[in-house]
DNA sequence: GTGGTCTAGACCACC
DNA sequence: GTGGTCTAGACCACA
């Protein structure tokens, strides 16, 4: 797995992380079980400081999608429902909600804002082969 | 012209502000030429601090939106894309693949995530009064 | 609001916090809306570090217990049912699994901790006059 | 006797080997005087590092469950407790209070928590050969 | 070696 | 002033 985080960008650190560990999950790359890279090692590759990945680590592991395993690693954990579906809305609401504030902002339509986000996703889901 | 700010959003009240007069202005509830209300005055409408509307108005001068005539207010500009057509287009996307990511993580399909952000477009559109 | 640490306990610091606060709040001693003391200042009187006490509140974020509104502080928000039914089952089975094998290695029969069980219980629920 | 470690527990290995012993001798499985199995013997059987079970002897000690007898091995204490009443207490009441603090967060009933400790309790106890 | 916790101190965005 | 992020470095428990 392939990890790259661009210094210069709006998203903190540790969220490309977590984004991209997130993407490679869903992607296969990393099976069920599979431990990821240790906290110390990843952020040696990345010459970032260790505590950054562990807070994008920590964070997979709240959305249930890592496991951890005190004094061996972080494993990828089998797929379960953590958040109640009212959440999971709260949460979906919160993100668009933001994305329709910058479209607004930009001056883009509607209709732009949709074939933009169909063709993004469509891209991105090409990119998972096993979702 | 009305503002509405959430405290409780996760959107920064300069930003809301910003937003709303930048959909007022593309709505054609403000004209060009026409001056907007003054910072202290919507601070105090608002009840917020002077500094968070002039951080709002200085955004809008900034991305050509709005004019300064010193000393005597905030104008709405006659020109209005100071971004270049891909500036904008990376900005939006950039907000569209933050979108992603968290649908991806919360477990919603592309469908979903595009029925959803259709309708609450919709809403968004309908709550503005005349566009 | 006053919050005691422990520092020779196993407990780490920042779960004994968010745990205290976690109680005030179902006390009813905390009211929804209001604001949690800032961190810096928290940690001032608690002359801890501020990362701990930042963490601490970081995780009743998680719980869905309290709301951060970015620059201006931590606020008790309204309760809400963050989890699904399983993963709230999962994660008090957990609790309770640890509490059995510490109960086994300790010598104390499922009656004896039982009793313990309703008895602190009830001394926590009286504390508590709002739940 | 038959040891089952959880490698997916929260549980450390050593607190788990720990805890089956403790309860095997309870459970009149092993017999005061009886030897244990040796370090290496469990560590291969167990697939773990021999220092793994050397640490969960080592708590047995000292908490005279267990004795050495230089070069020849580790055997059942006679005397049981080491803990004195309040100790043991003490130790049983720190678990309990973490329970009824996730039971709290997670929004459970003193009544929901009881049934649910009774029930695990009993399939637990349930699982041990003969008690 | 692994993760978990805590400290100290820095810089940023926002109000 | 507020929280958010990141770094650097320490010590601990565990395998």
């Amino acid at each position: 797995m392939q990890i790259r985080i661009v210094a210069g960008s709006n998203a903190a650190l540790y969220k490309q992380i977590a984004d991209q560990i997130s993407r490679s999950i869903a992607a296969g790359e990393l099976q069920v079980g599979q431990m990821l890279p240790s906290v110390r090692q990843l952020a040696r590759e990345l010459v970032i400081n260790p505590n950054t990945v562990a807070k994008a680590y920590a964070d997979l592991v709240q959305a249930g999608i890592v496991e951890t395993q005190a004094a061996k690693g972080f494993f990828v954990s089998k797929r379960r429902q953590v958040y109640t579906k009212t959440e999971r809305l709260r949460r979906l609401d919160e993100s668009i909600q933001s994305l329709i504030n910058q479209s607004l902002t930009l001056g883009f339509s509607a209709d732009e804002v949709l074939d933009r986000v169909r063709e993004l996703f469509g891209k991105v889901l090409r990119s998972l082969p096993d979702s």
